[in-house]
DNA sequence: GATGCTATTGCAACATGCTGCAACAACTGC
DNA sequence: GCAGTTGTTGCAGCATGTTGCAATAGCATC
């Protein structure tokens, strides 16, 4: 290969990473990889069921659901709740992330590991509670329109 | 009656603070405080209609719903959302405060301002970003789930 | 390339919550 | 105490997900 750099199309190892844990490559998981392939950042399940529609009218949002469960665990999509707690899937998180959402534009951003330390370590020492990042939510006023009020 | 101690019912005063802004004191209103007034903690929508139910078997989900955002609006009630992205409704918030949700246990925990007071600055700082601490919802695993992997 | 095991699909039904709309009924004013 | 105004209700339907189950179809093996 040789592709091995930053993002070394993971996509082509997926077929091989599911049957390699007695799972089974399909056509419908083929058109489910295709959108993700072509999507960046957040998006909910029923943007990808609408994406997965284009591609396969025939496509049923429960195969939808499903699929992205599996591929949750084989850490290709992360899923957290949005502030309506609405799912919002995350493609390829780069690194275990927050996310920070405006109540006002509905703008979100990430939280990186850095902007949490203080709060994960106080947590932990109060309570012994081990923060998983990827599911931190925190809501608000971003710079914008905090200053509009 | 005489039980008036720490929550000085402040159930009474609903109904003219619906009142004083043009909202109305209705039967099904009534039922939902009876309910509320009862309860401590968290709650989930879906278990507030099944309690309003067993006072008013003719209780219907939306006016739940609805009466439940006009008593937010007054602040009786707060709502977030849990690990599952389900509502979850909270009864006279002594303080805004946070949730802790362990994906283990499924137990949950309170996020004081205190606690979370280093990612409030933090985020204030880096990106001027105003917390609503009420919203801000933490996963992971508590001490005793995390101790036991 | 046929066979068998079993993961996956498609469907229907359910759960939770929201929304539009016509009919109803609290409150206000007389 | 009656009538009008308009906030609320009840209902039906939609949106987003989840679940149970019988039928299908990957894939490993021969």
């Amino acid at each position: 290969m040789g592709e091995t750099q930053a993002a070394p199309e993971p996509w082509a190892e997926v077929p091989a990473r599911l049957r390699a844990r007695g799972l089974r490559w399909t056509p419908q998981r083929r058109t489910l990889l295709a959108v993700l392939a072509e999507t960046r950042g957040h998006v909910t399940g029923a943007e990808l069921v609408e994406r997965c529609r284009t591609l396969d009218p025939a496509t049923i949002p429960s195969t939808v659901y499903r699929t992205l469960d599996v591929l949750e665990d084989l850490g290709i999509v992360r899923h957290a709740h949005g502030l309506d707690g609405r799912e919002e899937f995350h493609v390829l998180p780069a690194a275990d992330h927050g996310h920070l959402s405006c109540s006002g534009c509905h703008g979100t951003w990430d939280v990186d590991a850095d902007d949490a330390a203080a709060l994960v370590a106080v947590l932990a020492e109060r309570r012994g509670f081990r923060v998983d990042l990827s599911h931190l939510s925190v809501a608000g006023l971003c710079k914008g329109c905090a200053s509009e009020r």
